[in-house]
DNA sequence: ACGGGTTTCTAACAGAGATTAGAAACGTGC
DNA sequence: GCACGTTTCTAATCTCTGTTAGAAACCCGT
């Protein structure tokens, strides 16, 4: 029997901290090497597992992705809307914009969520898996889609936009920094600042009017 | 033996066509599925072939990738260098950023080219395939470089920010499209103008100088 | 030290997919 | 109608991966 397995702590079973380690592990395979290349023999040797072991934790393969997307999206979610609540119940639109692209960048690069290893498999995904997910990220898509809203009845924003196209080439531009990002050079911050420029305010010189952040 | 297989036009040998037709076929079905779900079965069927019979035209299924990931790259580098000089030597540098960001988002969500195929497996290959084709995507990206140095010198650039990540965040904004744009809501036109917009002046309103294309 | 539940390992199986060799079909100039 | 080069098919092989069953090892309270 499989135990009922609560979010791992320290104080939890060891099989439930033998469960996130696999997580973890194959997290970090799939946003090393995409989802397909990467076997349950390569998780399991990444856990220190022979590859028949992980199957005491998890039902299949797809159970393991399951538990990944889960936690990706949840990530990324959590991260993004507290980051916006973060800044009080009135404040400029524009400025809970700007936290919201500062938190989705951090989370997607930060190693530890597995909001990159979700978008990096994300594509690759047979059908019935994406499909069982799907709602979930429509929610967060809405929790965009309702920003940018906000801000354009506050008339914050030009009014020329389809502004589901502004969220997906926004969702884009930033998603894509799991691509090419590598720590060093910068760090995800000075890229979200980066982006959040360039989306709301233009790489084009010729002063727009809001430039400090909130 | 296998011929010398140039590219395929009408008069071109029996051999050359049906070459033609399976890196059709393959390219579709990567742009649909990404690379690892898609077996040589599942592209020789779509051709019109048994999958025995692609080895007479290939060598190996990675063979197979290599002819797609160049033809890609070929053509995202020939659309949007076409669209940049036809502005003429002495263009406004605006314009011609305007010009590449139309040009790599029709190159990149047109059917026929195989750059969005491309754009979809990236990701997903494994290590030793990527790397042959690092060399023509750096010379791609050298041309990005290019167009907003340029643009930088000229002044008309804001000078807070560093042109490689904002060149990674605007081919991001615009590979993404391949994830989520479906033909019939709106025209890849009229996604590279919004993407034109929000890239170069900001979705905030509040005049930005340049709005007008060249 | 013992016993029972928990966790992991080992050794297999089944299926799928890339690849190959050789046979068949095709097409074309004579 | 034939011979020969070209193109495709068929059937088999070989490897790899997900999966499973049962044996072993581990852990812990007594």
């Amino acid at each position: 029997m499989r135990s009922v397995a609560p979010i791992a702590d320290r104080s939890a079973s060891k099989s439930a901290r033998t469960r996130q380690r696999i997580v973890d592990a194959a997290a970090a395979a799939f946003r090393r090497h995409g989802y397909a290349s990467v076997t349950l023999k390569d998780i399991a040797t990444r856990a220190g597992l022979q590859a028949g072991s992980l199957y005491y934790h998890f039902d299949s393969k797809e159970d393991l992705i399951d538990a990944i997307l889960s936690a990706g999206v949840d990530a990324a979610i959590t991260a993004t809307r507290d980051a916006v609540e973060a800044l009080g119940p009135g404040a400029d639109p524009v400025a809970r914009l700007r936290a919201a692209i500062a938190a989705h960048v951090r989370v997607v690069l930060s190693e530890e969520s597995h909001a990159s290893a979700n978008l990096r498999i994300l594509g690759q995904l047979p059908d019935a898996i994406r499909e069982r997910h799907l709602k979930q990220q429509r929610a967060y898509g809405a929790f965009w889609a309702a920003l940018l809203r906000d801000a354009a009845r506050a008339g914050a924003i030009r009014d020329d936009l389809d502004l589901s196209v502004v969220r997906m080439l926004t969702l884009g531009a930033l998603n894509w920094t799991t691509e090419w990002y590598r720590a060093g050079r910068c760090s995800p911050s000075e890229v979200a600042a980066h982006a959040a420029t360039m989306i709301l305010d233009g790489i084009v010189r010729g002063a727009s009017p809001r430039r400090r952040r909130g």
